[in-house]
DNA sequence: TAGTCATATTCGCCGCGACGAATATGGCCG
DNA sequence: CGGCCATATTCGTCGCGGCGAATATGACTA
């Protein structure tokens, strides 16, 4: 359900800053919960609700490795496909989403590509 | 002031279901408050309510003619810019929004060219 | 200058959605 | 099976923002 109909449901959903922090993070690396609390420095549960409307938008997936949970972008076709693109291109511009994005990297490959699974 | 400096301003002004609206029947012509009272069928405070906050965010510009008052897109490059033209053009896959973006056009067409001054 | 038309603004209210704290779930390991 | 780890969910609260109704502004005309 929520197969996000409206482009107004996107901006919407879009448009809250953490939610936009945690997708522009997830466009970086694929990330655990406890990656986007630490590099976010968010408290564990607004993260996960974060992720939760995130995830009914059809915006993010998650697949479930060992107590950990992955977290990785939709890479959605269509024509909201590439509105939710030119978004996080947008936010190229701008200095503190960069740098959130490179932790983001950092932090992926931290932790090397030995969990890089399903 | 209120240049839009951030992307999530932009999202945030934009994510409101009426202000999308507006801007997409201006982004079919430039029109008065008068018209977008009618095409959207909304209370006139609202509509200038929302027009405020649009041209704040330097998303619209406003001439005044006679008694009346004619708004427009701003068209302004950049990165947002960019960003803004890819959510009005993502609308154009939605049903309503095309049925209000030609609203728009047939009424500002009705009027003729004569006020299409300034 | 009084009246009128289009538009702008104020005020009070109400609802949605984000948050913090606490708690629940659920899988692994000892 | 008990405990622990990462994550999810609930609950109550609170503030922001939109709305309707009434009113203000401001320009033009007679």
């Amino acid at each position: 359900m929520t197969t996000l109909a409206s482009a107004t449901e996107l901006l919407v959903t879009v448009a809250e800053p953490t939610r936009l922090r945690i997708l522009n993070c997830l466009a970086a690396a694929p990330l655990f919960v406890s990656d986007l609390q630490d590099v976010l420095a968010l408290p564990q549960p607004t993260v996960s609700r974060h992720l939760t409307v995130l995830k009914k938008a059809e915006l993010v997936r998650d697949t479930s490795v060992a107590p950990f949970v992955l977290y990785r972008l939709c890479r959605d076709p269509g024509p909201q496909g590439r509105l939710v693109k030119a978004i996080l291109e947008s936010l190229g511009s701008e200095t503190e989403f960069r740098r959130e994005r490179s932790l983001a990297l950092e932090r992926s490959r931290k932790r090397g590509a030995s969990e890089v699974k399903r």
